[in-house]
DNA sequence: TCTTTTCTTCATAAATTATTCACCAACACG
DNA sequence: CGTGTTGGTGAATAATTTATGAAGAAAAGA
């Protein structure tokens, strides 16, 4: 589930620096040394954020920053020498969604860094940080609990976050293989028979407590968070 | 050592008379002319305090606001023209300490600057002594002491400052990289296992005091300072 | 410097959860 | 009905995560 960021950066040493520092908070880091190995990497890894560095050799970072934006919204956030004039308003224009000057410190990147995702809802200022209110049924992220019929349900994190995705697009079929993807994550690999698993001991927990929600499979396809529209 | 103001405001009369102002009164005086440059000037500068316009080219003053609070808890002052709708509610919310209504008296600026200043502790961006209350539990951050059923027991800083934080959102689950970022600091390289033995000895301190809190593991995930609502 | 306290690391045991697998049931379709 | 496929379930196993005691390192105090 860790997010992907890609740091384009042609100074090996603030390259490395970054990576230690955003691998520490749990990133998944992916380097490139040039514009045309940054943009290569980009479609390769589709990270959740990138760090750019605008001063690159062959192919500059607003252009690496224009041929992203013509097909994605990740966000970015430019890295840019002290000499080099940029107002804020080119920056944005270029689509770049937050910049910083170098030198630059540490701590103010990384809070940059978490400030943009969570800016773009990506990540959120809690581990999970979000509630979901249903009949009977409140889903917690931030204090990861599940509360049926007002009484807490103690429930494994992969069950909650399973539930959580289900619910939190009710009605939305996913398959196995989504289900895998977005809650267990993109890296993966196992038998997605675990998902029906964890399905059954979910329902375990939720059966007959309300008429209007239940976790219902769709046969040949995946499993939905079914809401009854009364 | 003198304080740094930033002024974020567009109209150069103002902006000259703020100047002549607070460097009168010792303050080191940096001024922006639009949003973008207020916030570059903030990331470089760190100021102490904050002086920001509601109505400015560009990005106006409650998305410069905004993005600082982001990152930041220093202090500050928005100004607005007279004729502006704003009320107090909004401003605070959007996370100012204090807004002054133009044209406004010099001397009431200053004397709201010193107020703000002292409000703050003096201190730029840091986290105020504080003082937490729960049942038969005190943790006091200006003393720096535990008082657990009415009697002082004796506790480590790290250990205080951990249950602080947990504390400081009750119910709300940390992941032991969070508390390392927010207790340790961003720069501490340690391993993770480090808090589980700072909680096992808080818990050692806290266990059986009362039935209203507890600090709970969150399998999976972190800890949180759980408190049952009764 | 020496002593004491606090912090960190490490190894191991214990607890909890995740995954796999085998087998049976339910379904779709001719 | 019969058959091939898909889903449900229980139990065994694997893997992960946490608690804990103890020792060494670091920091603070005397």
């Amino acid at each position: 589930m860790s997010k992907r960021v890609l740091v384009v950066e042609d100074d090996a040493n603030i390259a490395q620096l970054l990576r230690i520092y955003l691998e520490k908070d749990g990133f998944v880091v992916v380097g490139a040394a040039d514009g045309g190995a940054g943009l290569l990497a980009f479609r390769q890894l589709e990270p959740d954020l990138v760090l750019l560095d605008i001063m690159l050799p062959v192919m500059d970072g607003w252009s690496v920053c224009r041929e992203i934006r013509a097909t994605h919204k990740t966000p970015i956030i430019m890295l840019t020498a002290k000499g080099e004039t940029l107002d804020k308003v080119s920056g944005l224009e270029m689509g770049a969604d937050d910049y910083i000057v170098k030198p630059f410190d540490m701590k103010e990147v990384i809070a940059r860094v978490h400030a943009v995702l969570r800016r773009f809802g990506g990540e959120s200022a809690t581990v999970g940080g979000k509630k979901l209110f249903f009949d009977k049924l409140v889903i917690d992220m931030e204090a990861y609990t599940l509360t049926v019929d007002d009484k807490v349900v103690d429930a494994p994190p992969k069950e909650l976050e399973l539930l959580f995705h289900l619910a939190s697009a009710p009605n939305r079929v996913f398959t196995r293989n989504q289900l895998l993807d977005e809650v267990w994550g993109f890296d993966y690999f196992g038998d997605s028979r675990t998902v029906d698993v964890h399905i059954k001991r979910l329902r375990e927990k939720l059966e007959g407590v309300s008429e209007t929600w239940t976790v219902k499979t769709v046969w040949g396809v995946g499993y939905k968070f079914e809401v009854k529209t009364l």
